[in-house]
DNA sequence: CTGAAAGCGCTTACAG
DNA sequence: CTGAAAGCGCTTACAG
């Protein structure tokens, strides 16, 4: 019964039933060519002993584990998000997940973590991997499906159509009557950041408002690097009456710090997101945002993946996903205009 | 650059540096007794061919591999925030996290699904592992930590104090003036439901109430599995004045059976949950619920089995965290009693 | 300081 | 129908 001791391998199993681990492996297997009386040795073998193959082991000999891997760097609620997504695509395919996530968040392996992960896992342990805005190209000797690719990758990628989903809440605002709109864009090197900017600029521009290089200033996608961010603009003498934040967390901070400075939202500005956060609806006023699917990218990934894995994938190797404006509080039109 | 072809090994670094495979070894190790210039010529090969060492092929050899595991059935929002508290704790700790969660949720394999996975991992993969809310007892080799354990584990585990949490919620309805309390349970095996259940006996007992057989209903914890379950104790002649569900997800649907009855809440009905998910805030009414901090018991939970891995474990392997009564809309004095 | 060799737990031709 | 042997990609005594 193993309680603590050693695992117990094949040639444990092969030892009690009278065989060689040869033929322990065929019954595991379920091959054809075994003897129905060494069969049921062996299998008595199994059962007596508690034996499970190695998951390394056999990875290691075989080429195909129906295994796929998912890499990603921390577990915030998008992340969560995204799993359920990957599950429900995975449920009952035959492929089990595993998910390789790297602890030093701060420490030496920070820069190209997802290629480090990637390459660790993708040996032999894997037949695919997801990968989850990664900061950079991803290359591996097996099918890789990226989430939130960074910009200019090349590899088969799920995201959302943030261009369209930033044209459309700029253009809220623009529509409500504001002209001096504020935006806190994301991460560089991520395309979704781009895309978000490049989709501002865009609404700007289709509405004949000049662009002002003032008014935008660039975060991280960290609710934290948004707050100094907010402030500066919002020092301004002339002040934006709208900021358009690349992701709920930068807006919902920045709601905080126009509290902090007495401004009314959305009297004196309004303020509107991306993503739909569960947090976003919850907010006072609550936030107009962008909804994107976080649990359909991961569902979409997975299904991408499964079929690179079996050569059957016929579809893109670029999926893009409709996003919805959502309408809260804290969009208004201009009110106390300075 | 081994783009889509077949990974690098160490022999291919081997042979560009002219070097063995064992020398190449000792230098990826950081191991003594390499010359400097051999030691340049092996990293700038590495630099070359873009070499990352197989996770599997090491954790085969190795006896140690710095990885942790976690086995989970599935990726709930209970799940995500149990993987936050665990990413937490092992921040910087030097041990990677590796989770196995299996697809085949209703397939052939749920049946011990944690024990067939943990001995996957568990022979070289990882150095111990966290399993979540298991059927049954658990072993394995290395060191496990269980959260929310099977009745009757022996192994070490992190749970919450779901009787102070259950004998409190119970009580805060006894308070209000409730006698007939409906007890919808969790899923039989699992110790947190026997203690929930427990205490809501206890609760009554200490006010004097005795226990009625036909108040108490036996669910799995699934919200879905509660929705019969309530129809059937609301459907009753003598009808409880509240009902307490040992977890939020039956609660909330037991909020959504008494709707469709035509039943107010709290006016009729009282309702209380526990856990304290994200949804019972915003359930109208707000509903009153036990908080165990779930993030809590994921990093309790990965603090203890990095203890244990390192053998530096000096404290009980058994934690227990406080819960604590949330009073939300859903519960009010009995006020319309037939 | 370096390499040949054994071996971690499996699987798979190859013989018999 | 079954086993001996090679080998997956590494690491580690053991020689030299």
């Amino acid at each position: 019964m193993a309680r603590g001791g050693a695992p117990v391998t094949m040639s444990d199993v092969a030892r009690l039933a009278g065989v060689s681990t040869a033929t322990v492996s065929r019954v595991v297997n379920g091959r054809y060519g075994v003897s129905v009386s060494t069969i049921e040795q062996v299998r008595s073998a199994i059962e007596q002993l508690g034996y499970e193959s190695s998951l390394v082991a056999t990875s290691l000999r075989r080429s195909r584990t129906n295994v796929l891997g998912l890499v990603t760097h921390s577990f915030q609620s998008y992340t969560a998000e995204v799993l359920k997504g990957v599950m429900d695509a995975l449920s009952q395919s035959g492929f089990d997940l595993i998910i390789y996530a790297n602890s030093d968040l701060y420490g030496t392996y920070s820069d190209g973590w997802e290629q480090r992960h990637l390459a660790r896992l993708s040996g032999t342990l894997t037949d695919g991997c997801i990968v989850i805005t990664p900061s950079g190209e991803v290359r591996s000797g097996t099918p890789v499906v990226v989430i939130d690719p960074a910009r200019g990758s090349a590899a088969p990628s799920v995201t959302a159509d943030n261009f369209a989903g930033a044209t459309a809440v700029v253009g809220h605002l623009l529509g409500l009557g504001h002209r001096r709109i504020g935006c806190i864009a994301g991460r560089a090197g991520l395309e979704a950041a781009w895309s978000r900017e490049e989709g501002y600029r865009t609404a700007l521009a289709e509405a004949g408002v000049p662009f002002d290089p003032g008014l935008i200033a660039r975060g991280s996608f960290n609710p934290e690097s948004a707050a100094p961010l907010a402030r500066a603009l919002l020092d301004r003498p002339d002040r934006p009456t709208a900021i358009f934040a690349a992701s709920d967390g930068m807006a919902l901070k920045t709601l905080q710090v126009a509290k902090e400075l007495g401004l009314d939202v959305p009297g004196d500005l309004s303020v509107a997101g991306f993503d739909n956060i569960p947090e976003s609806a919850l907010a006072e006023p609550g936030l107009t945002t962008v909804d994107q699917s976080v649990y359909r990218l991961g569902y979409e990934a997975a299904r991408m993946l499964k079929g690179l894995v079996r050569g059957e994938w016929e579809g893109p190797v670029r999926t893009v996903l409709p996003t919805r404006l959502v309408v809260r509080g804290s969009t208004a039109p201009p009110g106390s205009p300075w």
